[in-house]
RNA sequence: GAGGUUGUAGCUCAGUCGGUUAGAGCGUCAGAUUGUGGCUUUGAAGGCCGGGGGUUCGAAUCCCCUCAAUCUCCCCA
């Protein structure tokens, strides 16, 4: 038998690692829970209807499906195999697949509203940690299984709404003392710049070349404009777009003057300004920066979006969203807005694991370990711990009779900061000897007074 | 989907020009130590050199194929 190995992108998590994974799921969690957020949960499959053209052609092909069952039986053969032919052509058919695994929390999110919108008090703010899966090819910080911690609010158009997810990405960051900036930009103001250039229907070639800007620098992204065949002032368009500097409200300036022909563009600023305006108001931690270059790939956003960079480390976004103003209307339910931002966990881990932000005191956790001489104390030890356990202290002893020296050896290597000696002698006064093992210091004291000791 | 790098002990890696029985450190286990961990010290176990094929008297080493990991581009958290 060869030996056994995990789907490519996918990992096994040790003892440790959790430990850090969920100190960050903690905090972010709690966070959500400070802002009102209440907990949801969807299945790790959906229908692949339900997932099938939300994330661009691009997105499409990294959705994980799964194949039917019951494809072998004999009186379905003719069906499978003409179906499969479909496939073979880049279709894909419910004959041969109508489940997939989940590509993020957004979506499933939707599908939820639009199914329960009824049932719903509006505005519905929930929040989300789940796993997701895509069939990217794993890289650094690239996984194929990987977690989204989801923060959402539909049925407000409000700005106010999106001024609130900067303060939720600022305390979340704050709380896990991981320095980033926050970059927020909006739709409406690349659709502007697009009706500008006179070429709306290349909005999304416009975007992804502006997206490129920090990575390959303003000539080549000019470069790719000018491929696009757009209207010859296409071009200085878009290089006065991407001059723009200065402070947050400089940039929105300056934007509004250049835009100022189009309705979408000024409302894009306008709404950015308020946005901002009102973050200043109440000062973030973490910058928040206006950048214009911002893109985001998915397709269903219509106002203001997120993306947010760790400082020093270099790895893509560890979070990033955005207002959506009728993604129910994919399933049939119009007339609900939403907006949501989006953590990803397992980079965010990459990135405190780089930089060693994990607080050693959130980590550790208060463990008792009791050593013995044998068989006849284990019923002893045994009522020991129980009383212990009661009371919420983690408590164990060594499943064997062994020397002292190797339940030493155990005790510390297992991060036992405590071990409790129970031996004849100690059985035979009532007392236990309790060595504490960073310090080395041991002390002998009644077994009646351990647990208040411990405590 | 395109390209680069790397596969040797549980882990990190040496291994010369192709040449005898493939090494080290760490870790594991046992002893030094019959009621006291970390330090020290002695010893042991542990390998189809990723897999397959080829060249050669002879391959961990050279060539081809394949698998896996990893990184870059594309795209994304």
């Amino acid at each position: 038998m060869s030996k056994p190995t995990i789907p490519q992108g996918t990992r096994d998590f040790d003892a440790a690692t959790l430990r850090k994974r969920y100190y960050i799921f903690n905090t972010i969690k709690q966070c959500f829970e400070w802002f009102g957020f209440e907990p949801l949960e969807t299945p790790a499959m959906e229908n692949l209807d339900t997932l099938m053209g939300k994330y661009g052609d691009e997105g499409d092909k990294l959705i994980f499906k799964i194949l039917n069952n019951g494809l072998d039986r004999p009186e379905k053969r003719e069906k499978v195999q003409e179906a499969f032919e479909q496939v073979l052509q880049g279709k894909n058919t419910k004959e041969i697949t109508e489940r997939a695994l989940r590509y993020d929390l957004t979506i499933p999110f939707a599908r939820f509203v639009a199914m329960n919108h009824q049932q719903l008090t509006l505005p519905y703010k929930r929040y989300q940690l789940q796993p997701v899966w895509r069939a990217d090819r794993p890289q650094k910080g690239r996984y194929r299984e990987f977690y989204q911690c989801d923060a959402d609010v539909v049925g407000t158009e409000s700005l106010q709404a999106d001024a609130d997810f900067v303060q939720l990405y600022d305390l979340v960051f704050t709380k896990l003392n991981l320095p980033v900036t926050i970059h927020i930009n909006n739709r409406k103001i690349l659709a502007g710049l697009a009706e500008i250039c006179e070429a709306s229907e290349q909005l999304t070639d416009i975007t992804i070349a502006i997206d490129k800007l920090d990575k390959i620098g303003k000539p080549a992204v000019l470069e790719q404009i000018a491929q696009l065949s757009l209207p010859v002032h296409a071009v200085d368009t878009v290089d006065n777009f991407l001059s723009v500097s200065g402070s947050n409200s400089d940039k929105l300036h300056t934007v509004g003057q250049l835009l100022a022909a189009s309705a979408l563009g000024t409302e894009g600023v306008l709404e950015l300004q308020t946005i901002v305006a009102l973050s200043e108001t109440l000062e973030t931690k973490n910058e928040l920066i206006v950048d214009f270059t911002l893109a985001r790939g998915l397709n269903y956003y219509t106002g203001a979006i997120f993306e947010i960079k760790a400082i020093g480390v270099a790895m893509g976004s560890i979070g990033g969203g955005g207002r959506y103003n009728d993604l129910t209307g994919l399933f049939g339910v119009k007339g609900i807005a939403g907006i949501g931002i989006s953590f990803g966990l397992d980079r965010i881990y990459d990135c405190m694991e780089e930089l060693q932000l994990f607080p050693q005191q959130a980590l550790e956790e208060k463990k008792v370990m009791f050593l013995h001489m044998g068989d006849a104390c284990t019923s002893f030890v045994m009522q020991q711990l129980k009383k212990l356990r009661l009371q919420g202290i983690i408590a164990d002893y060594y499943h064997q009779q062994a020397k002292l020296d190797k339940q030493f050896k155990y005790a510390e290597r297992k991060g036992f900061g405590i071990v409790v000696i129970i031996g004849p002698e100690e059985m035979e006064e009532g007392t236990c000897q309790v060595k504490n093992l960073s310090t080395g210091n041991q002390e002998k004291i009644a077994v009646s007074a351990l647990a208040e000791f411990l405590g």
